[in-house]
DNA sequence: GATAACTGCAACTATTTGATTGCATTTCCT
DNA sequence: AGGAAATGCAATCAAATAGTTGCAGTTATC
């Protein structure tokens, strides 16, 4: 298990614009266009970071007639987040078993 | 509940270079100049990213003589994971329900 | 007390990236 | 068919950031 397919998934997450993507999309599926109606950024810009979202499996397209919705994925944040979980309890663990061998017991 | 400490976390953890001495750190506590030792960086760059991992709370600095050790904070890494965890639930939840409404339920 | 090792600060560079404007293209609807 | 609304692509700009070098300040150790 190696951390090269998170690292992109936390990169998309560290930012505030795409936060607020995502969130409007928690509450329904919506275009491009119809989001820069509620965010104050460009439509472009928006198209750029649902594609950075798109890229790490945060969000999916799904064309209806002649614009493309987007669909939040919570699954790949559960995922994430499970992940994430797994490490910090493996650095607390050795860290702990250091700490016991340096005691001497 | 809000992402505005959350995001701050994301970003440290969206860059290779930090994961790579959150990796060493997890091995064992260690100073700037020690990481310095094992990673293809500079000292500097590397006070750098301690920096911002301290920022966000994910390593706490330990003075042992003229020298700094860091230490890798788990409890951090797995309450961000929890939070995430509950976002990506909620996401689900939510558009199952807008489904279940659309469907006349 | 001198020297060596470690930390801290500052200036500078190059790359990345978030955001914009402008235009071309596709697709629906009357 | 023609107009309106949506997406896609390209060039450009400014700010943020990862990285470097150089030097000053501290603290052990001999």
């Amino acid at each position: 298990m190696t951390t090269d397919t998170l690292v992109p998934v936390f990169a998309a997450l560290g930012d505030e614009t795409r936060w607020s993507i995502l969130a409007a999309l928690g509450e329904g599926d919506a275009s491009a266009s119809a989001l820069a109606g509620r965010l104050p950024v460009t439509r472009q810009a928006i198209a750029k970071h649902l594609a950075v979202l798109q890229e790490v499996g945060l969000v999916e397209p799904i064309r209806v007639g002649r614009e493309v919705q987007y669909r939040v994925l919570g699954k790949q944040l559960t995922d994430t987040a499970r992940r994430l979980d797994a490490i910090g309890a493996e650095w607390d663990r050795r860290l702990a078993a250091i700490k016991r061998i340096a005691e001497g017991l």
